[in-house]
DNA sequence: CCCAATCTGTACAACGTTATATACGTTGCG
DNA sequence: CGCAACGTATATAACGTTGTACAGATTGGG
């Protein structure tokens, strides 16, 4: 049924090596060679075994691709730019949620159904630093995301700090002072690295203003449901602030949501900018400001940095870590802005 | 630097094929053998390579999955579901995205990456009978989705013409007697294949109403801004409907946002019933009505068909293409039913 | 106590590919 | 003309695993 290199081989009357020679575009073949074999390659429809291929030169010609929550738009269309570029360089993407728990980022930084890809883009959550010092895969591993770790891998980002000061700021030339961050982490220990966290507070201090926690509001998660829940605990709380920055769209989305179920007017009485630039937030009743991460570009470093490594190309420094930095901007939009009249 | 069954054997002072032997839990092997070989396994922290196992057993362990755009949650959402159940079965989801181009979904149903994937489930847009006519792989094939084909595969999909007509029902319930249809296909020539819309007129006609061309808004893609497309377009060619049943949830959204731009009320002036039930849906100004599809279950018999085949258990017949159906419901939100009291 | 049946472990070949070394012609140059 | 240098094709050995065939050890029944 299969047909291989040595079908092939019998059929034009030469070596098997001559035929992967000819499939392989080797240099020292003669035109006349060359023609006659691939007329026997076209005749009986012949094509590699990338599983054999891959078994005699080590590599699978696949990556994967961890992210937490496929759900999450963010995330689904990160990993569709990630599979167009791979697809430019000639690999394939293996696919895989972790559901943000750190067990399964784990499982698969460590090995992923072993040594069936060439490298990993990982794009961790709750993973911590100790768990990546064992690490003794070769395949090289990139990190994608907003977690900070001091280790010998490539990490790709946009500066979150500096986006999330520049959301901040827009609320504040609004003229808004009472601004809340909807989204902390509250289940780890090294809040530090809440990088967009960190923006918000700055930015306010660079104004003048308090950042007390009572305008911090917590969720378990990072969808719409969690966003709506902060929203309404943050009201309940008895604070009504005159803006909202989220960690990201849905959340922003989900306290919009809340917003107008209890009477408040996005943007008159509260201003909301979200975090991610997801289809989603152009079309909603009121879209929605955020800043916009340069989805293309990560997708284009993360690829990059895993097939660099692996072609021993790039980066002079194997083992060095690098950071790389994608641009943002921000994307102003009816929930600070308002509606223009005159509709459409 | 990776360690493989010989250097196992040789710590062990045993033969290759017994390492092999204990790695695969083989009957036939002493309790002390066993303990001794596991020891130096665990010693030298061996892990089967994978890639050479199935050289040697012509299976790789994995699936591809092509969906259209991994941009739409429902896809995305679908994807996800496909890797769980997948993990379950001991196989590892491959994706990819054909952008619903019919040369993409020729490509991917032909060969993908030729003999790296044991099995493929294709929901494909444009993809004709024909273009499966010569499919010679091997690797079975699963397709999903409202296209019909006469053909040798097991296709997985909900009824949709009963779907549509279960949403036009509950519109024609709440008093409405205008109901638009967005989302038609128009640059098929076999439009009879498009089940929704066939649906959308079943259940007028047995309702007594007209089903007139002027109330079918044709649109080129299926997003967001198609749907705001069709939607403008609907409203400019003078048609005012009391409803609109739309292909799927991203148009009714797309839709929805124009309608408010319009100064039109949902539900009050025109109700709206999406496709999909996307998470999206449940967190606008105005929750979407929808037809939500057992998305769980198309996964699950998508995984099961192909893994049935490659196990060759299952269906007796093993060539034989068969219907399989997953249920779906109509979930009643406020683009029908109006926001109800007492927010949250 | 012997022979057959069973259990345990081994040697070898194979999956389909590519790398290495080599054989055999051709050229080219002094 | 002779020898080096090169271009072209081939045979053989891997890559790491599992299936087959078999050898040696153990057991059981008569």
């Amino acid at each position: 049924m299969t047909v291989s290199l040595k079908d092939v081989a019998e059929r034009a009357g030469v070596s098997i090596k001559t035929v992967s020679n000819v499939v392989n575009n080797y240099r020292h073949v003669t035109p006349a060679m060359r023609a006659r074999v691939q007329l026997a390659i076209d005749e009986l429809g012949y094509r590699p075994n990338l599983t054999a291929r891959h078994l005699r030169k080590g590599r699978t010609g696949i990556i994967a691709l961890a992210v937490p929550e496929l759900g999450n738009p963010y995330f689904a269309e990160l990993a569709g730019s990630v599979i167009d570029v791979a697809a430019e360089h000639e690999y394939t993407v293996l696919l895989d949620h972790t559901g943000g728990r750190r067990e399964q980022e784990v499982l698969v930084s460590q090995g992923f159904r072993a040594r069936v890809i060439d490298g990993l883009i990982l794009s961790p959550i709750e993973l911590e630093t100790e768990d990546l010092l064992g690490r003794d895969q070769d395949a090289p591993l990139v990190l994608l995301g907003e977690r900070e770790y001091d280790l010998p891998y490539d990490h790709i980002a946009i500066d979150n700090v500096a986006a999330a000061r520049t959301a901040v700021r827009h609320l504040l030339d609004l003229g808004r002072s009472t601004i809340a961050f909807l989204g902390a982490r509250t289940d780890r220990v090294n809040e530090p690295s809440h990088l967009r966290l960190r923006g918000w507070r700055a930015e306010l201090k660079a104004a003048g203003l308090p950042a007390p926690d009572s305008l911090i509001a917590p969720t378990g998660g990072w969808d719409h449901a969690n966003g709506a829940d902060a929203m309404n605990q943050l009201l309940d709380s008895g604070v009504t602030p005159d803006a909202v920055f989220a960690y990201n769209d849905l959340i922003a989305i989900g306290a919009m949501r809340v917003l107008s179920e209890r009477g408040l007017r996005v943007p008159e009485d509260v201003a909301v900018v979200g975090f991610d630039d997801i289809t989603e937030g152009r079309y909603g009743a009121v879209t929605l400001t955020t800043i916009s991460p340069d989805k293309q570009t990560i997708a284009r470093l993360a690829v990059r940095s895993v097939v660099n490594r692996l072609l021993g190309t790039g980066d002079p420094v194997g083992n060095g870590s690098r950071e790389l930095r994608a641009d943002f901007r921000l994307v102003e939009r009816e929930s600070t802005l308002g509606r223009r009249r005159g509709g459409h």
